[in-house]
DNA sequence: ACTTTTCAGTGACTTCGGTCACACATGCCG
DNA sequence: CGGCATGTGTGACCGAAGTCACTGAAAAGT
């Protein structure tokens, strides 16, 4: 893997000068995580910056029952917010990561990060700007678990990954208990659900896999 | 109410050259907003950053049946999140702010804040302390909505009432209403609840009033 | 081709918590 | 004093969703 590939999706890169862009390359080092590693736990004190090149990362919270529920997913070209702001702060993590699909990441030494973070402007509007995309997203997420009911929740996600680029087959390979883990709750909710789904016409079950049927009848769900 | 005065609570402030603090000081403005004033809706761009002198602001979520879930409040002393986060980046508040209680605070321009996060190291470390903070905090209320009983959560939220400082006198004056609000719940959900705890011989109630009878019995619901 | 995992489907049951519809109680204010 | 607004107490009810306990399917491993 090229760092500059990896680096060549941030701006904070592509618009530095030369100079700094040799430096973060020297800096960087790179890692993989397989699949399921963890990358860091909660109450963990991260000394370290990670930005991803390929596959994603999980960032989520687990209740005693054991049950978890995702904060969101770093995907390549992303950051995580968590990650920045304990390191920055010096304050432990208040939620684990975990790599979902093998990760290839570029990693900085905190010292480093951190006195990047005072000489350059453009890697602080990075910063700024992904705190303020991941809050949005957080803050909406709250608004979900308080309010909205499991089958909306579900029909939104639904709705979002099939959204998504690697969805465009409008088919999504995941299990039950991923997609439960993801939204806070149980597997066999989320089956009934889903089942409802498939007799409503919206979608069509098999195993490890979703195709959609219907997009308007799964965006019905999502307005009910 | 004297800028310096407010001022002086945070560390960017007093640990800053005396030519810095001159600036703040005269850059600033003083801005009240009565009991249940809004300080920025959902959706709103900000330009300004303000810091709470006296009084607290309330930050929340509407959903559409319109329930409300207080997100964190904002005391004498500090700032808001949100009110940073949108104001650096540009972007819109994902929730809404209100004062509590009259409130008085210092105001700065977008554009003399933007200004100053470049130039003031101390100013940074407030914001990434800051960010921390609440991002914890907030981390822990998604866990506490997505995993926890409202008996656990309300007696959460009465013990961390009773351990503030206005607090001391192991009474606190809020409404039933108030506190569904802040818990995201209904009213009689609340109420319910709180004959409960004072059947048990935790608290001791009356109208607009809460008073704490024994720690112990609380800690006890805490922890069921 | 077997056994073993991993996934999915489903019924029965329980419970938490939200909603409705009230009855009071408290206190303020004209 | 007699309202009127605001807060509280409660019973009845209902539905969403979590849990338990299974049965089968589909893959993967050997």
């Amino acid at each position: 893997m090229d760092k500059r590939n990896v680096l060549g999706k941030f701006k904070f890169f592509t618009e530095s000068e030369p100079s700094f862009q040799q430096e973060l390359i020297a800096s960087c080092s790179v890692a993989r995580l397989a699949a399921g590693t963890c990358y860091f736990n909660e109450g963990d004190i991260c000394d370290q910056f990670a930005i991803v090149g390929s596959g994603q990362l999980r960032v989520y919270k687990v209740g005693e029952n054991g049950r978890e529920i995702t904060l969101y997913h770093v995907h390549a070209g992303e950051s995580c917010l968590l990650n920045m702001s304990c390191l920055t702060a010096g304050t432990p993590c208040p939620a684990t990561a975990r790599a979902e699909t093998d990760v290839e990441a570029l990693v900085f030494q905190g010292t480093d990060f951190r006195r990047w973070m005072s000489s350059s402007e453009l890697l602080r509007n990075y910063a700024f700007e992904m705190v303020a995309t991941r809050l949005a997203g957080v803050m909406e997420l709250i608004e979900e678990i308080a309010f909205q009911r499991m089958d909306q929740r579900l029909a939104d996600y639904l709705a979002t990954q099939f959204a998504e680029p690697h969805g465009r087959e409008r088919s999504i390979e995941t299990t039950h208990a991923q997609i439960a883990a993801d939204l806070g709750s149980a597997r066999e909710v989320v089956s009934r659900l889903l089942k409802d789904f498939e007799h409503r016409g919206a979608i069509q079950l098999s195993r490890g896999r979703i195709r959609l049927q219907s997009e308007r009848v799964l965006r019905s769900i999502t307005r009910d």
